[in-house]
DNA sequence: GAAAGTTTGTGAAATATATAATAAACATGA
DNA sequence: TCATGTTTATTATATATTTCACAAACTTTC
């Protein structure tokens, strides 16, 4: 199959919150220019969008809603829950551990570290932050294959030194730090600083 | 000039901050292959990244750092302070008010609405929650342009109604929903589910 | 001061992504 | 049932971004 960009798979989730949210019953079906309106996004980027895993719609009739939103959660991987473990119990850390949005995904939060003796046992909105002393032995146990790292300071060489021993995955790396675990492991790199940085660029050019 | 992308200005910030995180005096200079390391992007586009603003470096030599630096500050916009409102004192916003880097790059939030009367009159990092109600005026007076949105909820309505009216330049929206203000006023926007969604995806596939 | 080594900056090629044009499938209504 | 309208899916085109290849400018060494 074509590779699928990685543009497209973000506003797969568009799509699907979108349809998840009108819990209507009828119409059952929605057109590519209905709910590309609704989502910000031109009807045919849409339907390419949806093209790249196989026929979505129906002719003459638009996209059945309810099998869109099961064929959508297939493909994204949020047909099943996912367990995610958060590094950083700082601010950025506690936001992430209430944002409401990521169990609506399916996705989990059940472990949560630091390394900073202050945080170390605290309660954390339920969690008992953990010493990432432990972080192997932890996700071993419980089968965690993603990782959310949300450090606040610069320091941060022996957590990644835990997280290259520990068998993962995945890691959405919310810290300042330039990660490379080789092919095996997927990084993306979410820095607050760029996005808005990046907007006072384009206010001023 | 030739259109400058996106993606350019981001990496601009990495290039930014690895050098000033290193103020080491000596070498006064750093060559494409040293900085594209440091930061994890191929130095051939590094230098595509910096030949956008003109002659950045010395041949034969690298980019002098201290020069770089200085260059890098006024074409992102950062040599200037710039006043910030938050709109959203939820979990989302408060980690923003906290997160430091914002101001290590002159970037300062200054005032704090939301809607929700159980948070407007509250102190939260040294602010004190104000009334969406007054945020064109309060906008005004204090003459910001740049607004953080982060709200938790659904329904925004009225903060959106409220946004239209004040003049403002750019919105970094954080909130989910989907944001129209014509052409003159920038909006990025930024969805945490996209991002940690994709990583999902990416494992699967 | 000439030759060899570095390093930037850029035109050309390759890749990736988005848009436009249109054929194919189905729906509707006379 | 046929003609007309609707909507998807795909092919072709356009645009955007990255990578490659190399000339030009400078530094260093002999």
């Amino acid at each position: 199959m074509k590779k699928v960009p990685e543009a497209t798979i973000r506003r797969l989730f568009y799509y699907y919150r979108c349809l998840k949210n009108d819990d209507s019953e009828s119409p059952k079906y929605i057109c590519s220019d209905v709910l590309g309106n609704k989502t910000g996004i031109k009807s045919t980027l849409l339907r390419r969008d949806l093209s790249f895993f196989g026929h979505m719609g129906h002719k003459g009739k638009g996209y059945h809603k309810e099998e869109l939103q099961d064929k959508l959660e297939k493909i994204m991987g949020i047909d099943q829950q996912h367990e995610i473990a958060l590094i950083g119990a700082g601010n950025v850390g506690k936001a992430l551990i209430k944002y409401e949005k990521f169990r609506e995904l399916g996705l989990y939060i059940t472990e949560v570290f630091d390394n900073d003796l202050d945080k170390i046992g605290r309660r954390i909105g339920g969690y008992i932050v953990k010493n990432v002393k432990y972080l192997k032995e932890t996700l071993e146990q419980n089968n965690i294959k993603i990782v959310i790292l949300a450090i606040d300071e610069e320091e941060i060489e022996e957590i990644i030194n835990q997280l290259q021993e520990a068998d993962i995955k995945a890691i959405w790396n919310l810290s300042s730090a330039q990660l490379d675990f080789g092919k095996d492991v997927i990084i993306i790199k979410e820095d607050l600083c760029c996005s808005l940085g990046s907007l006072i660029y384009n206010i001023n050019g």
